[in-house]
DNA sequence: CGTCATTTAGTTGTAGGCAATTGAATTGTG
DNA sequence: CACAATTCAATTGCCTACAACTAAATGACG
């Protein structure tokens, strides 16, 4: 049992959030050096990922994997696409979408990616248990907060609009 | 002891760093609806965090705080400069350096802050020791993952030109 | 004193992320 | 069939993040 003042709850060292971004952004400089000779970005990779596991996607299942919308992923999608590696076309079926498609270049690449997460698991430091229970514990905080968003949201909005309560 | 085949290492749900990324988006998610009535942005917020902590710095100092350079304070303190909380005034004594300064409405938000770890703490649904052990868990991974940073860029660089090896 | 390397902010260019809007296609309903 | 609501991708606008570069100021050293 640990009871902090509560002027110290603004301490930047106690917020999780921050070491979170921390170890994120330091993914980030991993990857970017990992991934130079692939020349993919960190999200590109991803995408690759979801098109490698999944095959042929709509742009709104790729960002249903990644947690990603539109906005991100048409920018990204027509960088993958200048690269050579993915190509986008109208579905016959439906006009809306947008299948991504890997090129025979983003299909092949797969060979060479096979290298990457275990270079990444290396440079983590962590075996391959501490990596499961860590990742179980982020997923766990991210359900928590996505759940959270919305209360919180819910509560803004009828603070702004005292409409009908419950 | 858990052998995986290694094609499986390219699934998306085995990435550590996926399930780091969605975990630090979704915290994006709830800062954006907690800090709405500050005005604040996350980044924003944490500028002010540690302004809070330790008073005026030069813009050098607290990039080093944040883990962030110029290319992104300097407009993002262009921002809270509009935003009346914070002044920059070049040092008298080292006109390279430019000293940040909490404003008397940047100092009084404060008080107003002091709600929003807790509702942060809240929607995590962790307690404060399990927070704490996350915490320490993330902060041993980012510096393992820097110092892997700069070995693998060290790597690349002699792959490039393979000058004198040790 | 003068020159040169270093330090410090700022700027530019590229790339994510996300909210809000737009426009086209599809679906549901009368 | 007609028309409204919905779905989907793209676009716009704003805010990070970071590499590479610029410009100004400082410090060290001959």
């Amino acid at each position: 049992m640990t009871t902090t003042p509560t002027a110290d709850w603004l301490r930047l060292d106690q917020q999780i959030c921050f070491s979170l971004n921390a170890a994120s952004r330091a993914f980030g400089g991993v990857y970017r050096v990992v991934l130079k000779d692939l020349g993919l970005t960190y999200p590109q990779y991803l995408v690759m990922l979801v098109l490698w596991e999944h095959g042929d996607l709509p742009v709104k299942k790729l960002g249903e994997h990644l947690r990603l919308d539109s906005g991100t992923l048409s920018p990204l999608l027509k960088r993958l696409e200048a690269a050579g590696l993915v190509r986008r076309e109208r579905s016959a079926r439906d006009e809306r979408s947008v299948e991504v498609r890997l090129t025979e270049e983003g299909a092949a690449m797969r060979e060479r990616a096979l290298q990457v997460p275990r270079r990444i698991a290396t440079a983590t430091g962590f075996d391959v248990d501490e990596i499961r229970a860590l990742r179980a514990r982020l997923d766990q905080l991210t359900e928590a907060l996505d759940a959270a968003a919305v209360e919180e949201a819910a509560v803004n909005a009828a603070a702004e609009s005292p409409g009908r309560g419950a």
